[in-house]
DNA sequence: TCATACTGTTATTGTCTATAACTAACATCT
DNA sequence: AGATGTTAGTTATAGACAATAACAGTATGA
């Protein structure tokens, strides 16, 4: 109750790395699942991934954003969210930092007085060319952990699950 | 409101055209990246298997750690979590709701007071045939979408990922 | 015994996703 | 033109999920 100070054991510098299943415990058939290997997969590449990145303070789908709008011009939110199948609601917040970080700007539309065409400021654009310096080493690792020929034979594989 | 700052469409070397109404977006090298790509198969992924599973009411975090805890009876929190690679704050939630559901039981530890054994109820295993039943049937829909041999060739891709 | 580490827990925060509802602006159809 | 319906952007809200800090009780090894 009466609380002292902390006295903080944290995480210690030495020792003992954290192995994968040190206890050796029965997965089961669960390594046999596709979506639990996709799962585990993910979340070691996006950890990866944003490690990679975090210089230039780009996550994943803030890159893909960058993305669209560079080779897309113009385009306006709702079809940027749908092309990367993020909500548009959702987007709002996502071009709000964009813009704030002024890597974006909101055009108002000549056509359509609802809607803004974003565009990439050359900040933008510098730092997209950045994150794609760093994307591809980033796809490096991972292509030289598939071993040869992996890379092109899990790419078609992935994009028949996703449809 | 109004954009502060130049716009700069910086146009690349792919052909800028813009189609009026058309939904012809140009996703530039994003699929080619695996994170993008695996992310997006994952989402579809786990659409499906939580429809396939939402009568027996399981998602898929869920659904792992019955599997744990039917090959692994007597396992406590921090060894199940570590396994499945969540935190063992976390996954206190988890444990509650499954109880809560009468799916596992807590049982005190006979070596240490401080931690729980995990056991599944008959309720719980009853149920977790019924999971495994459905995600049987997911998974074959995911082999049939990748083709002949294509699961077989995924599944170790996958975990070279996943290290 | 005592310092240290571990187990389960609470609280909090942040990210990401999903839904409902609202406004302004279009579009259509008669 | 007027009624109606739809779309773009937005806000607010909620849930799932992950990460961090802190703490009490217990275990353990020097």
């Amino acid at each position: 109750m009466a609380a002292h100070d902390e006295a903080v054991p944290a995480e210690t510098g030495g020792g003992g790395r954290e192995e994968t299943s040190s206890k050796n415990v029965d997965l089961g058939s669960l390594p046999d699942f596709i979506g639990y290997a996709l799962r585990r997969a993910q979340l070691t590449i996006f950890e990866d991934f944003i490690r990679s990145l975090e210089t230039v303070g780009l996550r994943p789908a803030y890159f893909s954003v960058l993305i669209i709008i560079d080779r897309n011009p113009g385009l306006n939110q709702s079809e940027i969210s749908a092309a990367l199948g993020i909500q548009r609601t959702n987007f709002v917040n996502m071009a709000d930092e964009l813009q704030k970080r002024n890597l974006i700007v909101r055009h108002p539309s000549e056509h359509d007085r609802r809607s803004y065409a974003l565009y990439l400021t050359r900040e933008g654009k510098v730092l997209l060319d950045q994150a794609l310096e760093l994307q591809g080493e980033h796809e490096e690792r991972l292509a030289r952990k598939l071993g040869p020929g992996g890379r092109e034979m899990l790419l078609p594989l992935l994009w028949k699950l996703a449809e």
